[in-house]
DNA sequence: TCAATCCATACCGAAATGGTCCTATTTGAT
DNA sequence: ATCAAATAGGACCATTTCGGTATGGATTGA
């Protein structure tokens, strides 16, 4: 499945978690309770967010992390573009000069309108919008991510006839 | 990086060297001249290209492969189904049922938004395009693949920076 | 009967992934 | 000066996935 990887999806649940309350700072351990991830794994996300610059970090006792802009500033394709790198479904549709053919081929103009819509789409959403309360909900965002081995045998079957 | 398959590439490849010449019956073997990918790879791609129906096989001397139906009628998005499976960016963007709070979730709607989207920009896209000559080239279709490992150091700092 | 070609299955080394562990450093409080 | 809280950095590991190959069986036309 075209999928973005597992430490993708938990960290843009944590950055979620933040930007539900961007001002506040909060620590590792405090994130990984809330998205019920391990700490040592929320830990190396955070460091490899805050080497992004998406977060900043704040080191010593009272120390944490927050966003480093506004949820409003800040898109899933920034989590994705730190966390898997350069939007690219294929490499043709992000690289040039890596082929001697590439300015006579037919199907790189369609990977790159792809890889285009696909940016945009990742683009179109921020962090604001992805932990917007929904309207008839608990208050606070609840979010949550589904581990392919949660899914009982029904459910794969289902999805498989999509 | 959010990447198909190199698997799933070749497959694109393979199903667009087909498409150029939708009434010919191409052996494996043929396919993977054409396409410079090892004999034993395509002939693997081939066989789940035919069980997912894109393609059509006919066995024996004189057999090979060709198109189950007309280019213009298959898409990026069924090649890419039929090789990774659903296309879902996360399992919340595909999958419901399988989170007991997924109904008060503000994350998931904008997951299925993103998966949405990827999934028109796949389905916009068809193997008759993908196969059309490019204005000012040679004659006939010519697709290439490039694999990361053939990218010397200076394209990857270049690619970095967007 | 033979050659051409697909079908089915298994196997394997390398790479990637997810996760953990440990130590060093910084910071604020006492 | 010491301690606890918390980040920073790096290494390690088991498992999974991936890309690729090999082998034998079945089908088909000559």
């Amino acid at each position: 499945m075209l999928k973005l990887s597992k430490l993708t999806d938990y960290g843009t649940l944590v950055m979620t978690v933040l930007a539900a309350q961007p001002e506040t700072m909060r620590t590792a351990a405090d994130l990984a309770a809330r998205t019920h991830l391990g700490a040592p794994t929320v830990a190396k996300l955070l460091k490899r967010l805050a080497q992004g610059q998406l977060v900043e970090s704040i080191r010593g006792a009272h120390g944490g992390y927050r966003l480093a802009r506004a949820p409003e500033a800040i898109t899933v394709a920034d989590v994705v573009r730190v966390l898997e790198g350069q939007i690219g479904i294929t490499e043709c549709a992000v690289h040039s000069g890596g082929c001697g053919i590439e300015s006579s081929c037919s199907a790189r103009a369609n990977w790159r309108l792809i890889n285009s819509a696909i940016r945009h789409a990742l683009e179109a959403v921020t962090l604001a919008q992805m932990a917007a309360p929904m309207r008839g909900t608990k208050s606070g965002a609840q979010i949550h991510a589904v581990t392919l081995s949660r899914l009982n045998a029904a459910d794969r079957t289902a999805v498989g006839k999509v």
